[in-house]
DNA sequence: GCCGTTTTCGGCCCGACTGTTTTCAGTCG
């Protein structure tokens, strides 16, 4: 957690300097911070056992920032931060995040309007006060209140679930163009981050000018933010999320109508990360070269730019699969041809949480053992809720033995089958407060594989929450820990818990851990899915599918497991029926 | 403020647009 704070402060210190022109401390703190959060393990620990010297280990941590780190840990502030937000008592965050302004726009607003916050900017716009400043106008101001609604409105960010579909829809529309030749989404989009500002499509066409006009007029379009010969912007309607029964609010798309000579400069620019490609043009001009959208040049001449594999290529790089480019390790490893093979989007057997009508659920289990079967799977895992949550039609120990009774008959039937396919007698028992789970042992013992997981009394502190679940991994007819860590995105935060020693006790028990696919979870995260990976603990990807078609949400459970660099060897699913039997007995 | 198989000093990623300007700063991606 402290990781998380100070990586804050140093976020806010860089926008500060930067807000006062001062050069380069910017980036230097905004470097800190980044790889701050991404460290696995905790600062204070970290001093606690090498002192200064260690922390200054940390890439981007020189004298001077450590000197910081130390003040925070032991004062629990740094004097410098507190003068800085003396000097300029504003919101900088909240403020930067209003489209167009930035930090010398905060501190002008400040100067000469005392605005500190959002409520500030908002009253003086709309009392026309803004458009009078120099280098503001009518129009800033108008676009500042704008940005101020959208904020409201979307708080930000959007799920990768709400979006993905959407753009593939508008991809699908634009491939049906003649003029179009080659489209790809790009950005965060493309990097299956959890949640989306906004998105990028890129096209090559030699009839720019018929893209775009297609582009604008799409069915879903309700405002069109600009459009020039190769470039627009527009904004899509509410769509009605089938993942979250809510309704969202409208994205922006930005398309670019590019050539094809510099379709694999641009893919790679526009799909990020900034950090990655920062990175990426350093190592560009290190070869003497220069790396841009319009491609990687040797003085005034391209040598690469067609696709993206080719740059990659002539920075003598191994090629980095985009849910990869965050900045995080994939570079270093690349260079030294050490990437991971991550799991591919077509590795996955079999999916091993999945409700039937049994608790709830809209489908049968025939009828989703017959969806399964559609997807190429070789197997399905019925995990029905247990009498815990009495919400969701939990079953008891009796109703268990009878839906496996039926499960069983199903695997005798052989014409669901292919002989081969099999249907796995689970459940997702519920983790009682003091770790034991809420069914007969002696039926869990019947059970092919037993999913146990937190659904209530979330608020525990961490030592209990940890030994909660500690206990329950003991438990040897468990074998998967649900959606370990708890959150639902854009709601509610992990619960408290020491992740660590999750891992520790589930390398000794051989419990797997879940990373949950449903678009709102996606729990494990990616920094947890790298760390369990490390500690050489299995993963399985599952859905949580409640009905036949959340079967298919299995894409962004994988695009996860990659973010977080898991190969096919640490994902169970991903392994033949016998393997993954095997890994459950242990 | 950090960093170093050219450097312990002198570098630090690139290009375009927007809205406001008469040559550009700020912001964005």
């Amino acid at each position: 957690m402290t990781n998380q704070e100070i990586a804050k402060i140093f976020q806010n210190i860089a926008l500060y300097f930067e807000m006062d022109g001062v050069s380069f401390k910017p980036q230097a703190y905004e470097k800190a911070a980044i790889n701050l959060e991404t460290l696995s393990e905790d600062v204070k620990d970290i001093y606690k056992k090498g002192g200064r010297e260690a922390l200054e280990e940390i890439p981007g941590v020189g004298k001077n920032i450590a000197d910081k780190i130390i003040e925070y840990i032991k004062t629990g502030k740094i004097k410098e931060y507190q003068a800085l937000k003396k000097k300029t008592p504003v919101n900088i965050e909240e403020l930067i995040s209003v489209e167009g302004i930035g930090p010398k726009g905060v501190k002008y607003l400040y100067k000469k309007l005392k605005i500190k916050n959002l409520k500030d900017l908002e009253r003086a716009a709309k009392a026309g006060k803004i458009r009078n400043l120099p280098n503001f106008g009518e129009k800033k101001e108008q676009n500042i209140l704008e940005g101020i609604e959208f904020l409201k409105r979307s708080k930000g960010r959007f799920l990768l679930g709400e979006i993905l579909p959407r753009v593939q829809e508008i991809i699908f529309r634009l491939k049906k163009l003649k003029e179009v030749k080659q489209i790809s989404e790009a950005g965060s989009v493309r990097r299956r981050k959890e949640t989306i500002g906004d998105v990028d499509v890129l096209v090559t066409s030699s009839n720019p000018k018929k893209v775009v006009d297609y582009f604008v007029s799409m069915p879903g379009v309700v405002k069109i933010w600009g459009r020039g010969p190769t470039k627009a912007s527009i904004r899509l309607n509410d769509g009605f999320d089938p993942h979250t029964k809510d309704f969202g609010v409208g994205v922006d798309v930005d398309l670019r109508v590019l050539s094809d000579r510099q379709f694999g400069s641009a893919l790679q620019y526009f799909t990020g990360s900034k950090e990655h490609n920062i990175v990426l043009r350093k190592i560009a001009i290190d070869n003497g070269l220069k790396l841009s959208e319009y491609g990687l040049f040797r003085g005034p001449k391209i040598i690469a730019g067609k696709t993206e594999k080719e740059i990659y290529k002539t920075l003598k790089m191994e090629y980095i699969e985009p849910e990869l480019r965050e900045n995080t390790g994939e570079i270093g490893a690349s260079l030294k041809k050490k990437l991971p093979l991550v799991i591919g989007y077509g590795d996955i057997k079999g999916d091993l949480h999945v409700h039937s009508n049994w608790d709830g659920g809209k489908n049968s289990i025939e009828e989703l053992a017959n969806e399964a079967t559609k997807m190429g799977y070789r197997y399905i895992g019925i995990a029905d809720h247990t009498k815990f949550l009495r919400i969701e039609n939990g079953l008891n120990e009796k109703q268990l033995v009878r839906r496996n009774k039926e499960i069983d008959s199903l695997n005798s039937k052989s014409y669901i089958l292919n002989s081969k396919f099999r249907i796995l007698k689970g459940c997702e028992a519920n983790i009682m407060a003091d770790g034991s789970i809420d069914i007969d042992d002696n039926v869990l013992a019947q059970m092919d594989y037993v999913i146990a997981g937190v659904h209530s009394q979330m608020k525990m502190s961490k030592v209990e929450m940890t030994e909660r679940i500690i206990k329950s991994m003991e438990n040897p007819n468990v074998d998967i820990i649900a959606h370990p860590t708890g959150r639902i995105l854009k709601k509610r935060d992990e619960y408290e818990v020491d992740f660590d020693e999750l891992l520790e006790t589930a390398k000794k028990t051989g419990t797997i851990l879940e990373i949950n696919a449903f678009p709102v979870r996606l729990d494990l995260n990616d920094i947890h899915i790298k760390k369990a990976k490390q500690a050489g603990v299995k993963m399985v990807i599952n859905t949580d599918a409640h009905r036949k078609e959340h079967l298919q949400l299995m894409e962004y459970g994988i695009s996860q497991a990659r973010r977080g660099w898991a190969e096919k060897k640490d994902i169970v699913n991903a392994w033949p029926l016998e393997k993954l039997i095997e890994a459950i007995k242990k």
